[in-house]
RNA sequence: UGGGGCGUAGCCAAGUUGGUAAGGCACGGGACUUUGACUCCCGCAUCCGUAGGUUCGAGUCCUCCCGCCCCAGCCA
């Protein structure tokens, strides 16, 4: 029965759009019954959790049609790629869990072919090299409502074109004097269609071919051509390129005969980018987060970046299992972070050790309690998971609890400690306090005093006494300083007048909060990337930055907080 | 005023050939609880952007209208 449901659970017997094209695809016998798709990154930015569906959705579908996905970086704009990025986006794939095996490819690869294939399209009539600087070709081209106008270069003998095209890969002309363009309709509706550019001339030195080409293909010519040569069957991009696939087709049919490369005849379809609230997506936008310094890099916890979210303590599985919950459509959407959160709890509540820090804390001591004296209580790792085992805290005379956890005139629900109140330690007793110490200036609550129960040890409770609150504490003789890092959202949503629904998002001031907590001793030995619950607080990874003298704690998702919602009323 | 898309609950999203609105998140209520966590129950669209039409019957077909997104890089 609990095999079912978690069946139910993660095989949703609804598929979506593209699932429902391959599958029609396979009705009809196409592709000899092949699946074969490709994560194309451009190397040039980190990859975010955006990237992150579309690895899923390519590599996933591949995955359960027992197909392949290739990953292919699309590397045809020299000025803005780096080594530095294709690196980190095969760390980024690998960590997700996917593998494209020995299928590792550079649209960089095809130059020779591509060049050869231009030519191909020269000699058919199907291409030639135009003269006209960058602003005539943009004036040529026309506007969104008025059709363009023939380049008057458009029709030179497949000859002269020919022997120009050579020149420009000879390195002849100056950086922009040439282009190769398609010569399809200036006049088209689809601005896509009006002849072009297919090869432009730019001195810049490849990460890959070095100084080799002097001509760059651009993304329309080269991805189709990929594409075929590598085999995809289905080429699956982003909702802004819907435009471009008359020409991506275009290519394909002037090609596919005359080409014997050509191992399929992919097709392009299209979906919509994820979008998330209360963060940003867009390269440009998270570049400039890095640059501006209102984060510490591409990494930061706080970026939706996949690197950030690694160092902030998600999990590739409650990614994935994201990426599989927000379904893939054609309608630009919004989906709310919460679900991501939740998607992490979800997967920490079965995975993580539980453990006990106070985060802010405030001094107890038990008054009635020995001095001197310390218990090794036993202490279980996961409720949820026995098998996880249980380790030892140490229990003293002074301890630190959470100051929320105290209230000196507690609201009716409270269930915590208050003047006269009795709550249960987590692991260890009941205790009550006696006394409020305060500071005599301020009137803060810098101590307090309380009692313990001895008959109501936990696991051998003789008193029968029922409490309504179990506090997390620790050991002030034998808790670790740690810092601890509690992130919020990036972005928060500001209404700019009573009156207006209109909501812009802006920067959140307190998207990071440093403090200094306090930690139960047992995670003395905790290594980089570990990760905890803190009862009662939330899930938390060990930072980078931790090391023996220093740990460092991230907090990776708050628990649910029913209480924050009762208080508010 | 051109072309391409999209509009199902607060947020995502199913809804093959028209047959009487899945699921998840969020939210509300309750049970349980030595994590106010987890888990478990219950509730949450008389209605599918709007208005007409076809039909015994329409979210699904037709027409009008409205709204939102994308396209005029020698970026991807």
């Amino acid at each position: 029965m609990t095999e079912n449901l978690s069946e139910n659970k993660n095989n949703p017997s609804s598929t979506n759009f593209i699932e429902n094209i391959i599958n029609e695809d396979l009705k009809l016998n196409k592709n000899n019954n092949k699946v074969h798709t490709r994560f194309p990154p451009e190397p040039n930015g980190y990859l975010h959790i955006g990237h992150a569906k579309s690895i899923c959705l390519n590599f996933g579908i591949a995955e359960s049609y027992q197909g392949l996905c290739n990953l292919r970086f699309d590397d045809t704009n020299p000025s803005k790629e780096d080594v530095e990025y294709v690196e980190s986006i095969q760390e980024d794939v690998k960590w997700l869990g996917f593998s494209w095996e020995d299928r590792l490819f550079y649209a960089s690869d095809y130059f020779e072919k591509l060049y050869l294939y231009a030519v191909q399209l020269i000699r058919d009539d199907k291409a030639y090299v135009d003269d006209l600087s960058p602003e005539e070709i943009r004036q040529y081209r026309g506007t969104l409502t008025e059709p363009g106008k023939n380049s008057p270069y458009r029709d030179r003998s497949s000859e002269e074109n020919l022997d120009l095209f050579q020149k420009m890969r000879s390195g002849e002309y100056p950086d922009g004097a040439k282009v190769l363009r398609a010569k399809i309709d200036m006049t088209s509706p689809n601005i896509n269609m009006r002849d072009p550019i297919l090869y432009r001339i730019m001195r810049a030195h490849h990460h890959r071919t070095g100084d080799e080409w002097c001509i760059y293909p651009m993304y329309d010519y080269a991805h189709p051509i990929s594409d075929a040569i590598e085999g995809i069957t289905h080429s699956i991009c982003t909702l802004e390129f819907e435009d471009h696939r008359p020409l991506y087709n275009w290519l394909i049919d002037s090609l596919i005969g005359k080409i014997k490369d050509f191992k399929s005849r992919p097709l392009q379809i299209e979906f919509a980018r994820l979008n998330l609230t209360n963060t940003v997506m867009s390269k440009r936008k998270l570049r400039e987060l890095v640059e501006e310094g209102h984060v510490k890099g591409w990494d930061d916890p706080r970026m939706p970046t996949i690197s950030g979210l690694r160092r902030r303590g998600y999990t590739p599985d409650a990614i994935k299992d994201f990426c599989e919950r927000i379904g893939v459509a054609k309608s630009n959407s919004t989906v709310d972070v919460a679900l991501l959160e939740h998607c992490i709890r979800e997967d920490l509540n079965a995975k993580a050790p539980r453990v006990m820090a106070v985060l802010r804390p405030l001094k107890v001591i038990i008054e009635n309690y020995p001095e001197g004296k310390v218990e090794e209580l036993e202490a279980e790792n996961n409720p949820e998971n026995p098998g996880m085992g249980t380790r030892k805290m140490p229990f003293s005379r002074v301890i630190y609890i959470e100051q929320d956890d105290f209230m000196e005139e507690p609201p009716k629900k409270f269930f915590r400690l208050a003047p006269g109140n009795e709550v249960r330690l987590k692991h260890a007793y009941i205790i009550k306090c006696e006394q409020v110490i305060k500071d005599e200036k301020t009137g803060e609550v810098i101590e307090l005093r309380c009692s313990y129960d001895p008959t109501t040890k936990s696991g051998e409770d003789t008193s029968g006494k029922k409490v309504k609150g179990t506090l997390h504490w620790v050991s002030v003789q034998h808790a670790l300083k740690a810092e601890v890092r509690l992130y919020d959202y990036l972005f928060i949503e500001q209404q700019e007048t009573i009156e207006d629904e209109e909501k812009t998002m802006v920067l959140n001031p307190k998207s990071l909060e440093k403090l200094t907590s306090y930690i139960e001793p047992s995670l003395i030995n905790s290594r980089s990337s570990q990760r905890f619950q803190f009862m009662r607080n939330g899930y938390f990874c060990v930072d980078r930055d931790s090391d023996q003298d220093k740990l460092v704690f991230n907090r990776i998702v708050s628990l649910r907080d029913t209480w924050s919602k009762i208080k508010k009323t």
